[in-house]
DNA sequence: TATTGTTATACTCTATAACTATA
DNA sequence: TATAGTTATAGAGTATAACAATA
């Protein structure tokens, strides 16, 4: 894959590795048929532990309107719980069931793989800092 | 922004980051009536000079598919002009016009003022690191 | 009055299938 | 037979507007 990498600005090349990276994640995923966005739900709940409903939205990048549908799959499919916060009964908590908790553990290996593969032309030094550098511009943008 | 940096992949922060600098693209070009992947071509066009349409559709990561539409809106502008490839004749040679380059120097200087706000919240030698590994990794994939 | 979740809907982006013209 | 470009179209993803329940 030929790309312009000379005169790329640093926001090209994220989109195109990150629509690239999408791409694959789709394809492993539509085998348990999943998109893309409902294992980011999974993933954030497993890290984050139970959330409110915006809150996975922010965590994933996903409006909040179109998380909804996500949620909707995921819950009929009895992979997380939806509940009320007593707090502020606005509010959705959500999180893991035990089967989604299973499921996601199986999807992580798969993923692993998957990326391991897209990465593979980085020496591992790079990698760790490649993931280190975007997990901190994560956390500010 | 919080994200699930602590347990997030690579990709997912590529596809998640991506997605941001995208959208940040979107608002940026609509002023001008153009979509991110019409700005892509026209950038690709600058590095490489006149390039067979498949080579661009590589070089964005578009589908060449997607492609056609792309720049049929970009030549019905007079922004790109459509050449058939003398050796190849089923290959349309793509190249910039004299206004799509003009164009293109004051979409690049507004991309660049976006991507900067973007990326402000990393130090500039971290900037510059992130921007390598991308590029590199870009080339290998 | 502001916020959380929601619906309906329109729009954009991407992918599946098949055609044409050249090679 | 294979490849470059194209069309049509269905599906997935995203964004605009507005609403009900609660704060």
């Amino acid at each position: 894959m030929i790309l312009a990498v000379e005169t790329a600005t640093t926001g090209f090349l994220l989109a195109r590795l990150g629509a690239e990276a999408r791409r694959r994640w789709s394809r492993m995923l539509a085998e348990h048929e999943l998109a893309p966005h409902h294992f980011a739900v999974l993933m954030s709940l497993d890290t984050a532990g139970p959330a409110h409903q915006q809150r996975v939205s922010d965590m994933i990048g996903v409006d909040p309107r179109n998380t909804v549908a996500l949620v909707d799959l995921l819950h009929r499919r009895g992979l997380v719980a939806r509940g009320v916060d007593a707090a502020d009964r606005r509010r959705t908590v959500l999180s893991l069931t035990g089967p989604g908790a299973e499921l996601l553990g199986r999807l992580r290996e798969q993923v692993e793989t998957v990326e391991a593969a897209m990465l593979a032309g980085l020496p591992e030094p790079d990698r760790r800092a490649l993931h280190d550098l975007l997990s901190r511009l994560a956390a500010t943008v």
